[in-house]
DNA sequence: GAGCACTGC
């Protein structure tokens, strides 16, 4: 390493101001090292809330709206829920909080039921997607806010909630952000309906809180004061133009001057340069001087194998300084103890959306103010701490405050389909705390509108029963299209087993050291037929070997999300069951207007049997008739798939009402052209088309794309394909692709591609 | 012949 030991690289940074800030939060994330001797009570106490905490009291009590600005340590989250139950506010209902992240809504209600001596799940629990540790008696409701809004469309005033605590709200997360305007308006309507009143109660981290009390009613603030641990600021004294190499330096020169026990942090931006870096620093730690100790560099990002994330939280052995190279996942997910420097690049990899042309790019860009302040705070977490920020005091200044929102950099068509179903009257106008552009509103409607899940009326957008059904999904509104679709191409199994694989992380492990083993591997289950078909092959020996761990090794697949997959799937085909009881009664004579298949009861009973294992009870199925009647009786003939008559005239019992209002969940075996078929109906709008020269065009936009060398159809030139997703790196690259006739791209949508579609070369 | 930050229903 190029270093002069007369010119110290910690020259070129200079102090800036000190700053304070608390950064302890008690039962977050992380399993503590609990002090056993210290009563939980005397904890509670000795918390900096405990001091305000008849102030507080007096004050909600009062209050419809109310911000408060905890700093993170103030121990807010685990005591605001508790004193209003003990102080006997919102007890006519449950009181939610809710969290942008799983693990933090589990952690937190474990540690609020340990706090209340009573066992989780009686009256305190948590809700998130796969789990739900509640009972009748459950008051105290943690939950990821996706979670919350899922719920709000069934029950859009909330009326089982008296209180709601929208947590971590300056993450602002397109869930919190589309809570907000949800809350908000439940609150009013409940008011003007004369009912329990809503009582919301917003908490953040950021002390950048006009917009929140701007948008509740001008809503009081409340500060609470956190424990606090100085932290010692240095900015460089020139801009860097490597942050790599800028990184690099400070690293070891923190490594020659501090402590071995004292670890550090690098922010960095993604997997790549993570290793890299981590392989320069272990090459140079080797040939330091015997006068500085060991060092162990660890990396850290959130697609590395759980087991290698765990290493982060291993104590480095005694007198070797532990390194830590991470993404921004150690910015809010994971919390490291120890921290004692934490070096900033000042740069994150972000995605932005362009609604124009629909694309999405992955880039590098600057941090945002609130950003480098939540990475600073990161240092000195249990004691003081210091932070090299590899970038000008004078380039801070010029950061933007805060990071852009999420809702308006992203692709809107799952959220206005939401909304809709959430039964807002004017979506377009929605009451957003920070607006999306209009055209990325007219863009998500527009998307909305080819997949028949809105229609129009006048000015007003309104939903079709199609996109009732869709809405109740939770994917993409194409991918739920697609499900939705299958039953006309009798593969729904296989099309349920293709989104869920989708839905997930990838299920593929691509060791770059293993490159030939792999690709070896991985032949067996390719087909010409593209990459969603590969995958159903590969699930279907998933399941033929039993989920074998070693066959997953052996075929480099991802075992865990492998059964994420099986979970998915599960919840994807239980709600294909309960859609299904909301079709309304057609004729036969509408049936073959929409193509119906023939009827395979046989096969539908064995599905049936398969998910809900024959538990259901006659009275439960009673009800569902009951239900499903009235969907019957209010919903309109505009009927959009075909349902199968015959099956009411089959005799047996276990044609339970519940199962005769089904979709009915078939599956093609080896006829894999129909679920091709199927996948060209449902992602239509993602369609390229081979040009002359052996390049491909995307038929939407006109612009040119490329077959992604990940893809099994890399070296094929099939004339027509559909894709999941375009990606804007290099080139523009289409991912996850599948062989499609263009026929079938005329008859899934024939007005859309009359403008679309050149003349069909033979 | 490329490479993808992080969540979540």
């Amino acid at each position: 390493m190029p270093h002069n030991p007369d010119h110290p690289p910690a020259k070129k940074f200079k102090p800036g101001s000190p700053f304070f800030r608390i950064d302890k939060k008690p039962g977050m994330l992380l399993p503590r090292k609990e002090n056993a001797s210290v009563p939980i009570d005397v904890q509670r106490k000795n918390l900096p809330i405990y001091q305000a905490k008849s102030q507080l009291i007096n004050q909600l009590r009062q209050l419809h709206n109310a911000v408060l600005i905890g700093e993170t340590g103030s121990g807010k989250t685990t005591q605001i829920p508790q004193y209003l139950y003990e102080a006997g506010i919102g007890r006519q209902g449950i009181v939610a909080v809710t969290q942008p992240r799983r693990v933090a809504a589990i952690s937190l209600a474990t540690r609020v039921a340990e706090e209340k001596r009573t066992q989780l799940g009686k009256l305190v629990g948590y809700t998130v997607r796969f789990e739900d540790v509640t009972s009748s008696e459950t008051k105290l409701k943690f939950m990821t806010d996706g979670m919350l809004l899922r719920e709000a469309i069934g029950d859009p005033l909330l009326l089982r909630y008296t209180v709601v605590v929208l947590d971590e709200a300056h993450e602002r997360t397109v869930h919190t952000d589309v809570l907000f305007g949800v809350v908000k308006a439940a609150q009013r309507k409940r008011r003007e309906q004369n009912k329990v009143p809503l009582k919301v109660i917003v908490m953040s981290a950021t002390m950048d809180v006009d917009l929140f009390s701007q948008y509740f009613n001008k809503s009081p603030v409340l500060y609470l004061e956190g424990r606090q641990h100085p932290i010692q600021m240095y900015y460089t004294k020139q801009p860097q133009s490597d942050y790599l190499q800028a990184a690099l330096v400070s690293v070891f020169q923190i490594h020659q001057e501090a402590p071995a026990s004292h670890d550090i942090l690098v922010f960095m931006t993604g997997q790549e340069e993570i290793e890299a870096l981590a392989r320069t620093c272990r090459d140079i730690a080797k040939h330091l001087p015997d006068s500085c100790g060991p060092m162990t560099v660890i990396p850290l990002y959130a697609s590395l194998p759980p087991a290698q994330q765990l290493r982060v939280f291993q104590p480095a052995p005694k007198g070797c300084r532990k390194v830590i190279l991470s993404t921004n996942i150690a910015e809010t997910s994971i919390t490291i103890s120890g921290i004692k420097y934490v070096i900033d690049t000042g740069m994150v990899k972000a995605k932005r959306f362009n609604p124009e042309s629909g694309l999405e790019v992955l880039a590098v860009q600057r941090v945002s103010k609130a950003q480098a302040w939540q990475r600073a705070g990161r240092a000195g977490r249990e004691d003081s701490g210091s932070v090299y920020r590899l970038y000008t005091e004078d380039e801070f200044d010029n950061l933007i405050p805060m990071t852009v929102p999420e809702i308006q950099r992203c692709n809107l068509a799952s959220v206005v389909l939401q909304l809709l179903a959430l039964g807002i009257p004017d979506v377009m106008n929605f009451d957003f705390m920070s607006k999306p552009s209009p055209e990325a509103m007219r863009s998500a409607v527009e998307q909305l509108d080819l997949l028949g899940a809105v229609g129009r009326k006048g000015e007003q957008v309104t939903l079709t029963p199609l996109g009732k059904k869709m809405a109740s999904f939770p994917l993409e509104p194409r991918y739920a299209k697609t499900i939705l679709l299958s039953p006309d191409f009798q593969c729904s199994e296989e099309v349920l087993t293709i989104v869920s694989l989708l839905s997930v992380d990838t299920v593929l492990y691509n060791p770059p050291a293993r490159r030939e083993e792999c690709l070896a591997a991985r032949k067996k289950f390719t087909t010409s037929e593209g990459d969603h078909l590969t995958l159903l092959n590969i699930y279907r020996a998933f399941k033929k070997v039993n989920a074998n761990k070693e066959w997953c090794r052996e075929n480099f697949v991802n075992s865990r999300n492998m059964s994420m997959v099986g979970e998915v799937r599960a919840q994807l085909r239980e709600i294909c069951l309960k859609v299904g009881e909301q079709v309304p009664n057609i004729t036969s004579n509408q049936v073959s207007q929409h193509g119906c298949s023939s009827a395979r009861g046989e096969s539908a009973h064995c599905n049936f049997s398969k998910c809900v294992g024959g538990n259901i009870s006659p009275l439960r199925s009673s009800n569902r008739l009951m239900n499903s009647n009235m969907e019957i009786f209010h919903l309109n003939k505009s009927m959009i798939f075909p349902y199968d008559l015959s099956l009411f005239t089959h005799n047996d019992l276990s044609f339970s009402p519940l199962y005769q209002l089904s979709m009915k969940l078939e599956s093609c075996g080896s006829d894999t052209g129909s679920v091709r078929r199927c996948l060209a109906h449902g992602l239509f709008m993602n369609a390229a088309e081979l040009q002359p020269d052996g390049s491909y065009t995307a038929l939407d936009t006109h612009q040119p794309v490329a077959i992604h060398p990940s893809s099994v159809l890399f070296q094929a030139k099939p004339a027509y394909v559909v894709f999941n997703e375009l990606l804007h790196t290099s080139k523009c690259y289409m991912r996850d692709l599948c062989l499609v006739d263009a026929d079938w791209l005329v008859e899934a949508a024939p007005e859309y591609f009359r403008r679309k579609l050149r003349p069909t070369k033979s």
